[in-house]
DNA sequence: GTCTATATAATGATAGAC
DNA sequence: GTCTATCATTATATAGAC
């Protein structure tokens, strides 16, 4: 599946190489040069269009932002299982822009903050429709549920080497994901715990040190040093 | 709460320095002069007691992961939302570290790799516990759970700044904490699914490519090329 | 647009005095 | 143990030819 990768402007292909760099060792411990040999031209060249080696991040920022913003865009009424299918599915070819994107988020590029928002309204919409339909179960704080849901879609991601390595595989493959499918819908379909006791419990704890009130949720300028444990 | 912070041996108040700017710069972008300055002493005598700089970084790599280790040890039967809790409560003295797990574990120096192990054994044992003694639920493929669940307590902690960002926080504040405690017991408690729907259809199709076979879950060395969307 | 120099600054590391 | 001074390397970035 070697698609065009030849025949593309000299811009597209230093910048796909410095996506790749930047994903797999960092951005300050990939100098310019190792880009320019992976691409096949003068390090001179490279700051030529770009201006600086941090002009360069941010084409490279902004390419891989709008990678996965055009991806979402291709993507409506998709439901949990599928939102984590699709971060992992489709691996081979988009593997840089996802270390890269790990790095990304990690570091606080301006750009990733863009990125988790677009993840986050993502997200929120697909309960919002699957809650609407009757797929999903209503939630007390529908906010903080979808950016819950956020983080624990983006960990498996940024993660995965890890993920790969407990599966005792170096990568991710079909079957990993396969074997994944099921624990992870049993999670999201019966939770984890056998009762509501916790939750209960939890419920009570927090409307008494901030006095009976309703389920909604809302941030609440308590200040306990104190937290239940 | 300014602890003996200036009578702390040379070495440890480099260690410390350099603990604190990998953290929050990464391990490349930091140069041996900034965490000089920042302990006070010169260039030369971080080398003099590390060697080089990868040699502290491996020192800071150790500590780390011992620190980590260690706070393991001290907790016995812990429940889920506890080692959430346990990962994001008393935070501010030890930011440091968690800006040092999140760039370990993303780098791939191979002390992340016992880190993660660590994390993974403590949640599959803590499953393992709560499953035996009813309160939680038994899960059909335990150790992939567990991984999950690890990543899953993973993410919001490399993602802190995102999380607290997204509750409109700039660091994570009690109130933040108090906030997520619901949502997400809930989430572990009735899942997010209203019905079993997805779950059997996910079943009957993993059933139906790799033939009848129990519910153990186990790898399966299926290669098929052309994974259920 | 693309290259070959080259300037300039910063970095990790060493030598040796105290 | 701790410093000052310095080396050797590497980095980003520029100048200017083609």
């Amino acid at each position: 599946m070697r698609s065009a990768a030849e025949d593309r402007t000299t811009r597209a292909r230093i910048r796909d190489a410095a996506i790749s760099r930047f994903g797999q060792q960092g951005f300050a411990s990939t100098s310019v040069r190792q880009i320019a040999q992976d691409a096949g031209v003068s390090p001179a060249l490279i700051l030529h269009h770009f201006g600086s080696k941090k002009g360069l991040r941010e084409v490279c920022d902004a390419h891989v932002v709008n990678e996965f913003v055009a991806e979402r865009d291709g993507m409506t009424g998709a439901d949990a299982s599928r939102l984590m299918r699709q971060a992992l599915d489709s691996l081979e070819e988009r593997n840089a822009g996802l270390d890269y994107l790990a790095r990304m988020l990690v570091d606080d590029s301006g750009a990733s903050d863009r990125l988790f928002d677009t993840f986050l309204s993502t997200t929120r919409e697909m309960l919002r429709e699957q809650i609407a339909e009757g797929t999903m179960r209503p939630q007390s704080d529908l906010e903080a549920t979808a950016v819950y849901m956020t983080l624990y879609g983006l960990g498996p991601v940024i993660l995965r080497r890890q993920l790969a390595r407990a599966f005792g595989e170096t990568t991710l493959t079909t079957s990993l994901l396969e074997r994944s499918t099921i624990p992870v819908l049993e999670l999201y379909t019966h939770g984890l715990y056998a009762d509501d006791r916790l939750l209960v419990a939890a419920k009570e704890a927090l409307s008494r040190r901030s006095g009976p009130r309703s389920d909604k949720g809302e941030n609440d300028p308590n200040q306990d040093p104190d937290p239940p444990r």
